[in-house]
DNA sequence: TACGGCTATAACCGGTGGCTATGGACGTCC
DNA sequence: GGACGTCCATAGCCACCGGTTATAGCCGTA
């Protein structure tokens, strides 16, 4: 019947949920978008798989039915894919990153692997998945700027490096000349934001948990850097970003100032805990050491307080 | 990873042909377009299931290795939507249908079972199905015109009418007054055809095998009777039909008449041969005494020879 | 060398999957 | 009892995707 497997995912979290709203966040779309395709399957199927009460709704007998197998075929996927993937070259590796290129560490580390080598494939990940394809058996192992939901359960993280939040202005901000901002100041400014799919990505870089519960103030949404430094730089909004990145996207018409008032944002190695493969642990282990104990110690030298400047 | 289960019908069908175009002819869809399917799958990913080489394509370790995952994701989500069908309420029945409505001898055995308690839903599929639905676990049962691909296989055939093929035309086609037409002097007229994803449906209601080879010229493609009859009646083209349905839908701007020298087109009752549900076998016997032992009586009177007008 | 078979690319087009805004039906709370 | 809150459905809109045809490029063969 050709279904999408991203429907069997859907079904299952409504199933548990049993609410279209709570479902719906979880996935991270909007309600109406879970309650259509959920219509739509239906439709395909011939059968309804929930029965929609007031104040509640409860798998029909065919949804209740067809559950496991909805589930057990979405996992077998991600499993068998994860699985051919090691049926490639051995001692090779998968590794998601989204944006976090360039830093000292991951560049000294990979570059070792590789001569060693080991074929690491570098997938740039955009940010629609926050666990860059460790979910769904696209990655082995992934840079990801935490937090990434199922860390701590099915994931396990490592953390490189802790890095200030800085904010990225368009040159002619009122701000940019400043040696650092305050968050409260910024709380009214128009933010580029990641999309909503992005999980909990997105509130992280909008400084949510920060803002004692006032809406920040969404300009546009960006799914890449360069639609974001775009966006900066045509001074339609402005943005979070952790330190290192201020320096690694050097833009005409960007400038980056440190922001005081926000937690630090962490740069982590995340992989699957279930993972056992050889090629894994070694790879990961490199980073452990590398990066000491305590999780990261910041490789780039001057923390907050001194400011670069980007632009011509 | 979220993967689209056509796709992996697709890529099975290009493991088994070990050629694009070969595959793309077996799943009815153009070669481009499996092609950047394909290649969209590689991509996603992240490793290649096909080693191109000049002359021939070979799957890659990695493609050998995720093939039974992907015929099995398939296969058991067909499974378990025909299982999740018999948890709903007892005595019910999914019956697809391809615009064969309205027959006397469906209409009473229909009937009947409805009477009796049954809950019979008949599904109206579109054309792009050959199997209405069967296939696809969407259906235990189907009226489908032959010929349907997989009967003799997975999939059992009962003949319930057998129609001479007809033609409609404009009204004021130069053949609309005649008692019947030779299919010889319709070769090079322009023909409304089904989509190409209907399989040899299309090519039945063509007349490709009568043709000897010559091309037809196909005007348009329409995939509902609505939009046959729409450009029939605009005089965009003629169609083939059988002679039942030539009744069924009068149209005021459509004349059909019949044609000499095609092959008769015949209706059946289809269903799943390993499909031992009490149901289907009850359901399915009703028809087969119904339609006596041959394979259908034409339950239409009339024969080819008398024409039907149709219109003011 | 020309041709034929096969795959990839380009340009285009309709349907689908996502979004926001809003409606309608219940419970709840003042 | 009425206002509100909550939850699902609908409407309208837009971007992307999966399909098409036409064509280019590559290779083996006649």
């Amino acid at each position: 019947m050709d279904v999408h497997v991203r429907d069997l995912r859907y079904f299952a979290a409504v199933a548990e949920e049993l609410s279209f709203t709570r479902a719906a966040e979880r996935l991270y779309v909007s309600q109406p978008a879970l309650s259509k395709q959920i219509r739509a399957l239906e439709r395909q199927l011939g059968f309804p798989l929930f029965e929609r009460r007031p104040r509640e709704i409860a798998l029909t007998p065919q949804g209740a039915a067809l559950l496991p197998a909805a589930r057990e075929l979405a996992a077998g996927w991600a499993e068998a894919v994860r699985a051919a993937r090691t049926a490639g070259p051995a001692e090779s590796l998968a590794v998601g990153m989204q944006t976090a290129v360039g830093r000292e560490l991951q560049r000294k580390v990979l570059a070792r692997f590789r001569e060693r080598g080991w074929r690491i494939s570098l997938r740039l990940v955009n940010w629609e998945d926050p666990t860059a394809g460790l979910a769904g058996g696209g990655a082995d192992a992934a840079f990801c700027w935490l937090p990434v939901p199922g860390v701590g359960a099915e994931l396990t993280a490592k953390v490189l490096v802790r890095e200030e939040r800085w904010v990225a202005l368009p040159r002619g901000h009122r701000f940019a000349d400043r040696a650092e901002v305050a968050f409260a100041e910024l709380l009214d400014e128009p933010f580029v934001a990641l999309p909503r799919s992005a999980g909990p990505l997105r509130d992280f870089w909008l400084g949510t948990a920060e803002r004692e519960g006032r809406e920040p103030v969404v300009a546009l949404e960006a799914s890449s850097p360069e639609e974001v430094f775009e966006a900066v730089g045509a001074g339609l909004g402005v943005v979070l970003l952790a330190e290192g990145n201020a320096r690694l996207y050097p833009r005409p018409d960007v400038v980056s100032v440190p922001v005081r008032g926000l937690a630090p944002s962490e740069l982590a190695l995340v992989w699957r805990a279930d993972d056992d493969r050889r090629e894994v642990a070694e790879f990961t282990a490199a980073f452990r050491e590398a990066a000491g104990p305590a999780g990261g110690g910041d490789r780039h030298g001057g923390r907050a307080g001194q400011r670069t400047r980007q632009g011509t």
